[in-house]
Parts: C-alpha cells; sequence; structure tokens
RNA sequence: UGGGGCGUCGGCAAGCGGCAAGCCACUUGGUUUUGAUCCAAGCAUUCGCAGGUUCGAAUCCUGCCGCCCCAGCCA
C-alpha cells in the first residue's frame, strides 16, 4: 500500500487551505482544532476527525487546539474528558499547548451576549418550550415574532442580568438572537443563544446557571483562539449562517471559515455517541472499552494499532459525498500494520491430542523459530516439542479430497517449524468423537524437506506438556446487519454471536510470556492481543483483533 | 411541498474543458515450512439521466431523477 501519512491525499479542504496560503488569507497561518464535547468516548469517526484537523495543521505548519465544547453540564463528565485526552494521545496527537474548553470563555461569552442585546440583535423571551415551537413555524411555513421580542433594551439587559443572578428558575426565560422568524434556515429563527439550567458544572461548578448554547459558543471560541479553518461535519452546513452571523454582529475580528465534511460511517458499526452510550448502559457490552466497540479505547482492546487507524483515516479521504466505507478497508490496514510488527507464534484454539509414538517418552526438544519469517533481525524464539503434542481440531480430516492440505488419515503434514507426521490411527470415544491422533514423526524432516516425496500441507501445534493453557476471546462483528443506524432499533441488529470465548486454547511458552497489550501473529489463525487489563503469564488472555486473509474459507 | 448538500468501478476517492489517478475488494499467474506475506499481470470506451455549448465535456449551461440533513432550552 502506498499511501502514507507523508503522502496526504488530495481533498477539497487542503484545496481551499492551499488557496487561502497562496492567496496570504491569514497571514498564511494555519490553525485548527478539535472540539469534544465530554460527553462520551471517542470513536472512530472522531479519529478522521482526528486526523485531519492534527493533520492539516502539521502538514502547514500550523497547530491543532484541542478544546472541550462543554456547553451542556448536564450530560459532561470528567470521565469522558480524561477519556478523550488519553485516546487522542493514543492516536499519536499532540494538542497545541494547554487543553482549552469553551467553558474558558464564559465570562467573555456573556460579554459578547450583552453587546448583541445593546445593538438590538438579543431579546429575552419567555415563551416556553412548546409554545416556541409553536411559533418557530415548520419546514415550510414561517415563524411567528415572539410576542416579547420587541422589549426594550434597557430591560432586556436588566433581565439577562437577572438570568445570571440566579433569580428565575430554570427554563423561565431565554436569550435568543433576533435575525428572521420567517428565513427558510430555521436555524436562523431568531435561535436560543443562552438558557437558564442549573447544573453543575465540571470545571466552573456553581459558578454558572445560565449556559451559552453551541451555535453562540463554537464561533465565539474559534475565534478568540484564533482559528483559521473550522472544520466540522455535515449536518452543520445549516448552521454556518448563524456562525457568521454571530460573529459579524460581535466586536470580535476575527473570523474563522467552517467547512463540513462528511462523517465517517462503518459498514456494520456505529458511529453514533447516544448509541454507543446505550450499548453500554444496557450491557450489551463490556464497557466502553470493549473490544468490539468502534470506540478508540475499543479498538485499542481489540489491538488495532494506532498507526493502522491513521492509515486508515488517510485512505477513507475526505469528502462531501454521504458514503459507507468497508470494515474490510479498516481490516486490511491493520494485518498490514500487524504483519510488520508482530512477533510470531503458535497456539491452538481448539485442541486435538496427537500423539508421536516413535518419539521418545521423556524427550524435550527446544527448537529455533523466527520471531519473524521476513525479518530476521527480530531473532529467534525457542518452542518446545514432545511426543505429546496438540493440533487444531480444524486441521485433520479422516478423509479428504486434495484441496485439503492438512493432516489427513494415513497420509503426512509438516508441523510448523518441526517435523513431518505420519498419521496412521484415530481414537474416538463411544459417541464417536475424535479423541486422539496416533502418528508417527520423521526425524530427517527438521529444516528439511523429505527425500522423494512431497509434503504440501502445514499446520501448527503445541506441545501437550509445554505448553500454557490460555483464554482466547475470537470476534465477530458487533452488528448483523450493514446499516444498524438506520434500522427503526439499531438493538435489534445486534450480532448475538459477536463474542465466542475460548477457555482451553493452548499457546506455547513465548506467548504466555507477553506483556499485556502486546501484538501477535497466531500462525496461520491471525492476529491476536493480550490483553489491557486481564492477561498475565499464568493465566493468559488474548482478544482476536483480526484474522488472516483466508482464500480458503472465503 | 421551504432551505441546505451530494451523485465518478463492488466499497472509498482523485480529477475542475484536452486520452478516467490511487487504495480496498476481486481475477489470473509466480515464490513460500503460515491456504498469510511478497512479486507480476488484469480489473470504468465511461463519470445519476436527458438535452445543449464546444474542434473537444466527468468537468460549462438547461431540465429531470435519486439520496442525505434541518422544525432540541443537544452538540
Amino acid at each position: 500500500m502506498s499511501t502514507t501519512e507523508n503522502e496526504p491525499a488530495a481533498n477539497f479542504i487542503r484545496h481551499i487551505i492551499l488557496d487561502d496560503i497562496a492567496n496570504g488569507k491569514n497571514g498564511g497561518k494555519v490553525q485548527t482544532r478539535f472540539p469534544p464535547e465530554p460527553n462520551g468516548y471517542l470513536h472512530v469517526g472522531h479519529a478522521k476527525s482526528i486526523c485531519l484537523n492534527f493533520g492539516i495543521a502539521k502538514e502547514f505548519n500550523g497547530s491543532c487546539n484541542l478544546r472541550f465544547d462543554d456547553t451542556n453540564p448536564e450530560k459532561e463528565s470528567d470521565e469522558y474528558a480524561k477519556s478523550i485526552e488519553q485516546d487522542i494521545k493514543w492516536l499519536g496527537f499532540e494538542w497545541h499547548k494547554e487543553i482549552h474548553h469553551a467553558s474558558d470563555y464564559f465570562e467573555q461569552l456573556y460579554g459578547y451576549a450583552v453587546e448583541l442585546i445593546e445593538a438590538g440583535l438579543a431579546f429575552v423571551d419567555e415563551l416556553n418550550a412548546e409554545q416556541m415551537r409553536e411559533y418557530r413555524g415548520t419546514l415550510t411555513e414561517p415563524g411567528k415574532n415572539s410576542p416579547y421580542r420587541d422589549r426594550a433594551i434597557a430591560e432586556n439587559l436588566d433581565l439577562f442580568t437577572r438570568m445570571r443572578a440566579g433569580e428565575f428558575p430554570d427554563s423561565k426565560y431565554v436569550l435568543r438572537a433576533k435575525i428572521d422568524m420567517s428565513s427558510p434556515n430555521i436555524n436562523m429563527r431568531d435561535p436560543i443563544i443562552y438558557r437558564i439550567k442549573r447544573a453543575h458544572h465540571i470545571r466552573t461548578g456553581d459558578k454558572w446557571c445560565i449556559y451559552p448554547m453551541y451555535d453562540f459558543t463554537h464561533c465565539i471560541s474559534d475565534a478568540l483562539e484564533g482559528i483559521t479553518h473550522s472544520l466540522c461535519t455535515l449536518e452543520f452546513e445549516d448552521h454556518r449562517p448563524l456562525y457568521d452571523w454571530v460573529l459579524d454582529n460581535i466586536s470580535l475580528e476575527c473570523h474563522p471559515q467552517q467547512i463540513e465534511f462528511s462523517r465517517l460511517a462503518l459498514a456494520y458499526t456505529i458511529t453514533s455517541k447516544r448509541k454507543l452510550t446505550t450499548l453500554v448502559s444496557e450491557k450489551f457490552v463490556d464497557g466502553w472499552d470493549d473490544p468490539r466497540m468502534s470506540t478508540l479505547s475499543g479498538m485499542r482492546r481489540r489491538g488495532y494499532p494506532a498507526a493502522s487507524l491513521r492509515h486508515f483515516c488517510t485512505a477513507v479521504g475526505i469528502s462531501k459525498k454521504n458514503h459507507v466505507t468497508d470494515m474490510g478497508l479498516l481490516e486490511q490496514y491493520v494485518r498490514d500494520e500487524l504483519n510488520v510488527i508482530a512477533p510470531r507464534g503458535m497456539a491452538v484454539l481448539r485442541p486435538l491430542k496427537v500423539v508421536i509414538e516413535n518419539y521418545p517418552e521423556d524427550k524435550i526438544e527446544q527448537l529455533e523459530a523466527p520471531i519473524h519469517p521476513q525479518n530476521e533481525a527480530m531473532g529467534t524464539r525457542k518452542v518446545p516439542f514432545s511426543r505429546e503434542i496438540y493440533i487444531d481440531q480444524e486441521d485433520f480430516m479422516e478423509e479428504a479430497n486434495n484441496k485439503f492440505k492438512r493432516l489427513v488419515l494415513d497420509k503426512e503434514v509438516r508441523l510448523r517449524n518441526a517435523y513431518v507426521i505420519h498419521c496412521h490411527q484415530v481414537i474416538k470415544d463411544e459417541q464417536g468423537n475424535m479423541t486422539e491422533l496416533r502418528c508417527t514423526y520423521d526425524n530427517q524432516t527438521l529444516g528439511k524437506n523429505p527425500e522423494g516425496r512431497k509434503v504440501k500441507g502445514v499446520i501448527h501445534w503445541v506441545s501437550a506438556s509445554e505448553s500454557v493453557a490460555a483464554e482466547v476471546r475470537v470476534y465477530d462483528r458487533l452488528f448483523n446487519t450493514p446499516n444498524p443506524a438506520a434500522a427503526e432499533d439499531f438493538r435489534t441488529c445486534i450480532n448475538p454471536n459477536s463474542l465466542s470465548l475460548i477457555s482451553s486454547a493452548r499457546v506455547e511458552p513465548s506467548l504466555a510470556e507477553a506483556k499485556p497489550e502486546q501484538c501477535f501473529q497466531f500462525e496461520r489463525e491471525g492476529y491476536f492481543v493480550a490483553d489491557r487489563y486481564q492477561h498475565s503469564p499464568e493465566k493468559p488472555v488474548f482478544n482476536m483483533t483480526v484474522g488472516l486473509r483466508d482464500t480458503w474459507n472465503s
């Protein structure tokens, strides 16, 4: 794959910025920001935005601020804020200097609201929510002016001061911009810019009982930080006139340019904080970092390298098209990265005992195997070989056609990194289940092919006595429909078999020694990661990251 | 039926008047002690549709068709 982080893909936002720089706009400076609300964990969709904002800033020698858009205290928490900081760092980005918060600007925001009132461009309304909805009109009919719209400026000032002072109950009054109730753009029909809400804020505590709305806050925060390009998703396109209106009507010189791009949509997953919250709160998954989640912390725990997410984000590109990206694209970048960095090892997920009759009972050989067959520099590891071993149940058949390149009764197969064995007997229990294979090995086949015959198959194995019991979690997609977000109730699309717990897997000793979060390739199976929290050398726990590309089963 | 957007290969996505980039997927060969990796080759006479302008149109114009977003005191 030739797409790398060093070769930014062409997209319309880059073109705009390139033009701006060529025209000397903003003195050639580029300043972006990533503005999450701390009301949930970051997901793949955010990764796209992070890569865009931080990537653009870096490319043009600018910087990117991290700013928490914390204007709705009821939904926000410090846990979320902390997780967001961690996830951004994990993804490999550094924000410019200290973290910003919309709440840092509450005092200034209040001042600009007063400016608007003084200019006759904002008024205190006392319609209740339901009345306001009626006055707003519909998509096809204009709205009506609020009866309180023409309040005197002095009265508006007085009321707004008292709103701040806490003289009124929640929701009694709101501050509204005075724009145009007949605008075809509903966002311009005298939008609310402040509401009374007695909620404890994670940063300002109980200092405020009025909080500014997004549309008023975001543009001013951008301007205060000297943002040049304010990149956001498509649903804010209709808000751009309001973004511009606010900045055009207050005494702030800086006027950032808002540019919208389409959200990332990944097939078979969900990228909505609200829905992800539901999965967690209703226990469909085991927390925000469940490896099946499309959260950054979930993908981290799943074993996705941060670099693969960055490559993926570069590869999907930026456009204004509503799209659905194949999960396969992400997985391919994950494999790509892991193929290069992951040490190899052997693990048997569904053990079938094999007794090698012509191998001495007490003998244990420490065979040497490469840690990475394409990268000698990674060195070698010891793999113990003994008379009793395990192979995977799926690697044996009593009868099979020539396409089956594994072990068959009365035939031979190569044991990876070891000898060629021949199976001559299958032992079964009363129910007819295979319990053991009796084989012989050819001691002339270590590191070389047998003479006079071809052995086409290679299977993996572990020593029965020297391997370590491990728990392996194999994942399938969390949803069984490509677009769960489109369902009436996305919970009905949840795949009941998204997690398979394998409690009796066996891994070679080198794998048991893994450090938490260390990634491996279990040869012929896929990529696996030692669980970040539950893995220990005594009780190894691995999560499947992604399977190897498999042309046999597909 | 108001307003704002968007339609280029199976999935992403460049291109912005002069022979349709790239990635993923897929197909076919080769290497291989991983049915992996790797290597080589193939994969849109056509850009939602229909007209028009032009020597020349995915790119410009006109008209249709389809899809997405907006009526929170959420962001």
